[in-house]
DNA sequence: AAACGACGTTTACAGATGTAGTCGAATCGA
DNA sequence: TCGATTCGACTACATCTGTAAACGTCGTTT
């Protein structure tokens, strides 16, 4: 519910922390991806902010903190899911999945899987 | 191609001209939607931004403009939709079926429908 | 005990965004 | 023709975002 969005450069740290919790804010920034290359001060910029939207938490181990997250990674992916196809599809999922369908070049293994999948789903 | 993040405010433009095109700002303002109740000088802004932003046009008509659309709805939505994708699921279309389906935010007609598509598909 | 290093906190600053006011030119109504 | 209205352009300003430096504190090394 805490619905402060989460921008793009938190979502990178929250990332971190979903994989792996607690960490301190030195192993969030050795572990970011080759392509967000962080000073330090950066990630404990975000951490901090991510701290105010209450998307992590922080618990004292001596001098310094670790870090975890508060919202499960289900329930933001859902969350911004639904963000998008309220935005562009009239809130209907289908178009979406119909739509991604198209433009992706699935191929026939793809399909299979995901029949499979679909399969299962159906009850 | 004209990659420039379209804001929330300024797709609300976007989606009045796409549903009728070309008009003038004073046109766009009395199309709002009732929850964005704009006053003409933001419109003006959202508007000329969209302009450098290359995303609309506009032509003279004596003394004011017509504003049309320069991006089509279509590539944006898939860009967007492409974008939540490479966030969310790695880039991978399966991921996101199984977490809608999962979420139960398809219902079995909507997997028949989904089924039927990628028969289809499958060349 | 002094210097150094690791941490968290505070401050910074440019660009994007949401939202709107002001201003000068042009047009329309009387 | 003269004031009122209409337009677009320019300006404004608070908030959010990306990115980071500066600072103060406390523990560690010499």
């Amino acid at each position: 519910m805490s619905s402060e969005r989460i921008s793009d450069a938190e979502l990178t740290i929250m990332e971190i922390l979903w994989e792996r919790a607690p960490l301190t804010a030195t192993d969030v920034a050795a572990r970011l991806p080759d392509d967000r290359d962080w000073s330090l001060p950066t990630v404990k910029t975000l951490l901090s902010r991510l701290l105010t939207k209450a998307a992590v938490e922080h618990r004292a181990d001596g001098r310094r903190f670790l870090y975890s997250p508060l919202i499960d990674r289900e329930d933001y992916v859902s969350h911004e899911s639904k963000r998008l196809v309220d935005r562009l599809f009239g809130g209907r999922f289908m178009p979406l999945v119909a739509h991604l369908a198209e433009q992706e070049k699935l191929s026939d293994a793809d399909i299979s899987e995901i029949e499979q999948l679909l399969r299962e789903m159906k009850s």
